[in-house]
RNA sequence: GCCUCUUUAGCUCAGUUGGUUAGAGCGUCGGACUGUUAAUCCGCAGGUCCUUGGUUCGAGCCCAAGAAGGGGCGCCA
């Protein structure tokens, strides 16, 4: 007989037919009711058991945490909380739990604790939840690009460029760190190492992104992003995901709309395809909400929050006036900012960008044309001398979920601001070669799935939207 | 990397001005009950008060160093 799931069999209309199903444990009550669950969905379903015809040390072994296998009939529910239950006729138990010593209880735990047992946190309601969005999210990304005509480039994990300039990157070598070979100089012997030549683990697919958009127009990416930078907040992972799109034939503001519009119709999926997942969600936070005080309150529930990102148009300023705003705002005038807003060229600290986007402008803002001298070396130089066509999109909460510019594609531009900022122009012949043969205007941007996930999921550490998360001093299981 | 807070039972947490034998809820275990919804009721067990050192007649409580964890900042997605 074949196993039926949960999510299947409590959308199925009882009628005394015979099921199987199989699932762990979530509570037993009165010796008779068993809540089970398969991870299908966030709901459970219920067996109920007639204790008195099964042997004592059958039943005993049913506790919470254990996996069973139950055959029986489904029929309508006696008890209000549910539509239908399954009438037990045979079970048997695949895994046993020791109650003595599992760690999950019925009843709510710490996200940290949870975090310390990770590989058990998948069968909370929490983390199932969140790990069914995220697969929504993952997958209503390729929907939308493959709609769209983007192809899904898979670019290296493994680069032996270190010319990115987007952080601290992982070493990757086959030597033994024990024994490694120096030449004379005392300086590392790459020749020695499996690639021939010093190798990292990618911090951004964006320059191949580029090489494949010279070609096949519409590409992006979406792997495995690995940075070492000694990042501790909650926003920050040593290994992480991001989505890369690079179009070609577009600038800065065709970039913006593939953004915005990129983001909503993944929000709008998950709106429509997770309702079961982020209703338990917003219930978690509102009750979380409710032993804060007033002030740290959220003005808006998730799901208004989504929705409020659906149904407004992202506010898109120009860094310079951002700055104006900032200047003339009344935490800057009465000094209540930790860092105050100075001079045009200096970059924005997160408590300038919180402000504008929760206070100022109360929803998602697009920032753009920011000051060359903060921004990378490929982003395209504006007219005016002073600024690039930079943008980046801020979340209420979360600050920065999207970096992307227009890129420059002229050759005589690139190579000198490439001096200008000592990145090594030979080693990037090929980067500089597209400029070279067919160039054209072209933009992308990186979004920080994670963090996306964040905004979606309403958590508030992003070691809590990943399932193994990696960050300093931290890679268990 | 910097700042800050926390660390007491399996989990979540109380613990007064430094004073005898360190508590609660939940969970476990034993028992009762059996159409429950984190079932309910009764009972038992369970502690290196993070570690080390110091102050004191006396430290869970005060001081110092260290460890682990949370939050904020920086770097960024």
């Amino acid at each position: 007989m074949k196993r039926i799931r949960v999510i299947e069999i409590i959308q199925t209309e009882p009628k005394n037919q015979n099921v199987l199903v199989k699932g762990w444990v979530r509570s037993f009550r009165s010796n008779r009711f068993i809540a089970l669950n398969d991870g299908s969905t966030i709901n459970n379903i219920q067996l109920v058991i007639d204790f008195e015809n099964f042997p004592e040390d059958q039943i005993r072994r049913i506790t919470v945490g254990s996996c069973i296998a139950a055959q029986g009939e489904l029929i309508p529910s006696q008890g209000s909380g549910q539509k239908s239950e399954v009438r037990v006729v045979q079970f048997e138990i695949l895994g046993d739990a020791d109650p003595g010593i599992y760690p999950l209880q019925p009843k709510k735990h710490s996200l940290e604790f949870l975090r310390e047992i990770a590989h058990l946190r998948f069968r909370t309601n929490t983390f199932g939840s969140i790990f069914r969005i995220r697969h929504h999210v993952a997958f209503a990304i390729h929907r939308f690009f493959h709609e769209r005509g983007f192809y899904y480039l898979h670019s290296p994990v493994i680069t032996a460029s270190d010319a990115e300039g987007a952080g601290e990157m992982f070493h990757v070598t086959s030597l033994d760190l024990s024994r490694i070979p120096f030449n004379d100089q005392k300086e590392v012997e790459y020749k020695k190492d499996f690639f021939g030549r010093p190798a990292n683990l990618t911090v951004s697919g964006q320059l191949e992104a580029e090489l494949a958009a010279m070609a096949l127009s519409q590409v992006y990416t979406f792997g495995p992003t690995f940075r070492a930078e000694n990042s501790n907040t909650t926003r920050h992972l040593a290994e992480f995901w991001m989505i890369e799109p690079e179009v070609a034939f577009n600038d800065i503001f065709d970039n913006m709309d593939l953004a915005e519009d990129m983001l909503k119709y993944v929000i709008g999926k998950v709106m429509t395809e997770c309702t079961d997942d982020l209703k338990f969600l917003l219930d978690r936070e509102e009750e979380e909400q409710k032993s804060k005080p007033q002030q740290e309150r959220n003005e808006m529930n998730l799901l208004q929050r989504l929705q409020f990102c659906l149904d407004h148009q992202f506010e898109r300023v120009s860094y310079t006036d951002a700055i104006e705003i900032l200047r003339n705002s009344n935490p800057n005038k009465k000094g209540k900012f930790q860092y105050a807003v100075e001079s045009w060229g200096t970059d924005l600290q997160s408590e300038h960008e919180r402000y504008l986007v929760e206070k100022h402008y109360k929803k998602p803002v697009i920032l753009f044309n920011y000051p060359k001298d903060i921004k990378a070396f490929y982003m395209r130089q504006n007219d005016d001398g002073k600024t690039v066509a930079a943008m980046d999109i801020l979340f209420p909460g979360i600050g920065e979920i999207v970096g992307g510019s227009q890129r420059e594609e002229r050759y005589d531009r690139l190579a000198s601001r490439m001096k200008e900022m000592h990145i090594p122009t030979e080693e990037m012949y090929w980067y500089l070669d597209t400029r070279r043969f067919g160039s054209c205007p072209h933009a992308g941007f990186g979004l920080g799935f994670e963090r996306l996930m964040l905004f979606i999921t309403g958590m508030g550490n992003i070691r809590d939207v990943i399932p193994f998360p990696r960050y300093p001093g931290y890679a268990e299981f």
